[in-house]
DNA sequence: ATTATCTATAGATCTATAGATAATGC
DNA sequence: ATTATCTATAGATCTATAGATAATGC
């Protein structure tokens, strides 16, 4: 029985997501920005996706920065709370590293629009993106530390868990080629950083099976 | 003894680069592209960058694009020079993927700007940029070819080969959070892309030092 | 004469604000 | 009364062209 909310109604139909204006916004937005890019795109263009005026925009969001500042923390959040879990376990440190990479190339390749392809932008280096920097260099510490864990040495730590984190956002470079990684894939791409950190050949299958498990009871969060 | 060149004189300074206004503007439209971003990047802030008027910049380009496609161009084109030769050679494949890999992370390290950056646009899946995406796309095959002959299995060539570019790729993000790899960061990188392809621990010393004799071949082109 | 620059500017955006309007809620 | 939208618009860009200008080259 959710009765209409208050205010004008739009001139032309209704909420497009169903789940509000704001809602709206971010969808379109993050549209895109995804497609077109940020600095191409008009508040115009996003509003004319959203279904509203160009100036009705400013009733929900005070620009665009603030638009993909919104979308960038919406996305690093999960991928956080997945570190924290893994990084608390007891668990063998290869497998919860599989479990992280898997869940973070699954959230990648998920998600109606190519959202990580957002980190790319060069934009998101100005002082406006500053709090979603943070969370993600806390992210990047994280893996450091399933990195180290798993036994590499530690000159070698920062360079692999660079190289880690390359392969799961692959996912994202793959899907803006028009070849969305297929579930197999996603396994094969957590899979093969386990290569790099030195686990042996003999044990990435039970590696990869613990690890399964892991990212199945981290899922629903 | 060059003398000085025809034309009404600039009103402040001579060219930036001293190698002519064309270059000035490739030059401060890679700068700006990289840092700022190519959709908020505007014709008025390149020719400033290159020390000329906003109009005078049409006098060689016919807009923004068509600079950023010659950037595109420019940067790909070793790296196409650099697999055809390597898929020429008859040595150890795994030795020339190698090399492959060690060639291309150097020249997305080095160069004043990190043009590399320039592939995660998003605005070059635009019509005008699809000559740089054919280019791009033979790279891809080069890669795909190497990974294949060092034995991966059909079903997983197309995976281990993204997998590689993207190792290779991780170059353009380090240098973007500031973190210029160094020299054996970049041998670090080349080598992991080893342990994707599936060479035993045993051969990775041995395969690189062959890479690295391969490497250094081809660099003069 | 040719060339490369300049100044000036028209027309097209694009952003962000002011104020009107059409709903609901009390 | 409150809210969310709308229309209208000022002011700031931004692009791309027209035409003037100041060099060199013959």
């Amino acid at each position: 029985m959710a009765s209409a909310r208050p205010g004008r109604p739009r001139a032309s139909g209704d909420s497009v997501t169903g789940r509000g204006t704001r809602a709206d916004i971010l969808e379109a937005s993050a549209e895109l920005f995804c497609t077109r890019g940020y600095g191409v795109t008009s508040t115009h263009a996003i509003a004319e996706a959203a279904g509203i005026r160009q100036a009705s925009l400013y009733h929900h969001f005070a620009g665009k920065a603030p638009i993909l500042l919104e979308l960038l923390l919406s996305t690093v959040q999960p991928s956080l709370d997945a570190a924290a879990q893994l990084l608390a376990a007891a668990d063998d440190p290869a497998a919860r590293l599989w479990a992280l990479c898997a869940c973070d190339a699954r959230l990648l390749a998920s998600g109606r629009h190519n959202i990580g392809a957002l980190y790319l932008a060069p934009e998101i280096s100005a002082e406006a993106f500053a709090p979603f920097r943070e969370r993600r260099s806390e992210l990047e510490t994280a893996y450091r530390t399933l990195v180290a864990a798993c036994g590499v040495p530690a000159e070698r730590t920062a360079l692999t868990a660079q190289l880690v984190l390359a392969l799961v956002e692959s996912v994202i470079l793959q899907r803006r080629r028009g070849l969305p990684p297929s579930a197999s894939d996603l396994v094969g791409t957590a899979t093969a950083t386990l290569r790099l950190v030195g686990v042996p050949s003999a044990a990435i299958a039970i590696t990869v099976t613990q690890g399964q498990a892991l990212a199945s009871v981290i899922r629903p969060r």
